[in-house]
DNA sequence: TGGGTAATCATGGGCGTCAATGGTATTGAC
DNA sequence: GTCAATACCATTGACGCCCATGATTACCCA
């Protein structure tokens, strides 16, 4: 399984200690790094994390200049600049820089966020905020995604 | 069979058990992630169910949307945020979380509803409810689907 | 066609395992 | 020597696995 998936929220203790949830341990473990990339969101009080190899892509993107305009060309050299890996102890944990806990305004507990190819950590209660905006948002105007065929590589007509 | 189909009703246990319909998981037997994906609908007060293969599709389609869009966001966060694996044991059996059961009224018995490559988990009088009401609406303004062609190209099952 | 049997599936409960969590010890850098 | 980072250990509580039972269905054969 390749996705991030689910919202789990858990503890950060003293030490700015916090578990990774196992599930996104298991997408990750595939991967060469042994932990998480994590900056600061410029959109949100939250914190973006992903996999190495999303970051590559990211770079891939930001080098084309097509794909990408001057200004998120901008954003991603705040992201690489941003970036920290933390990787995780034996038992599944990463610890939480200062800085970084303080953008997000988390003190006592973490949410870990599933976004499909990333994810982000809040503040519990700060999260539970913005998703009921969101919700809210999405009853008065339902969104829709246009779904892409089945078939891996198959074109329709 | 690769569809969803029919409408099975299961008993809830006192540990917040149910079994998954025979023919459902013979659906999804195919994929290497042996349970079902479920989020919360954000228009009806029942369960989305899927398989990853279904979620993967919804990850490619969001691709398709620029990265850090708000419109990217608002997506990710009520279905893959919302989105749970729920793996059945032995006996294909999943545990329903509280706040999912609290979402779609259900207490001791839910009904699988096959929507095609989806289903939806309704409590049984609610769906009862919005069956007759969808059947009303449907006599008063017969709904049509433009078939599409029986593509000649694409391999049998 | 009817009875009997086997197989499949839904359901209930006990128990072991692992993930999350908190604390202590050890290592290493300044 | 002090501080911080990380490895190690110990606890507990949820959930995943196992067995047992009941009910329904499918199948076989006389």
């Amino acid at each position: 399984m390749g996705l991030f998936l689910s919202t789990f929220v858990n503890k950060v203790d003293r030490k700015g200690r916090v578990s990774v949830p196992a599930s996104f341990r298991a997408t990750l473990s595939v991967q060469p790094f042994q932990g998480i990339i994590a900056y600061r969101s410029f959109a949100h009080a939250c914190i973006e994390g992903c996999g190495m190899d999303f970051m590559e892509r990211l770079s891939d993107s930001a080098q084309n200049l097509d794909a990408f305009s001057p200004e998120h060309d901008d954003l991603s050299a705040l992201i690489f600049a941003d970036a920290r890996q933390l990787a995780w102890d034996p038992e599944g944990r990463i610890l939480l820089p200062e800085d970084v806990m303080a953008h997000a305004g988390i003190t006592e507990a973490a949410a870990f966020v599933g976004k499909g190819q990333t994810f982000q950590i809040w503040e519990p209660e700060s999260y539970r905020a913005a998703e009921a905006e969101i919700r809210a948002r999405a009853l008065a105007n339902r969104p829709t995604l246009p779904l892409r065929p089945k078939a891996p590589s198959q074109e329709p007509r």
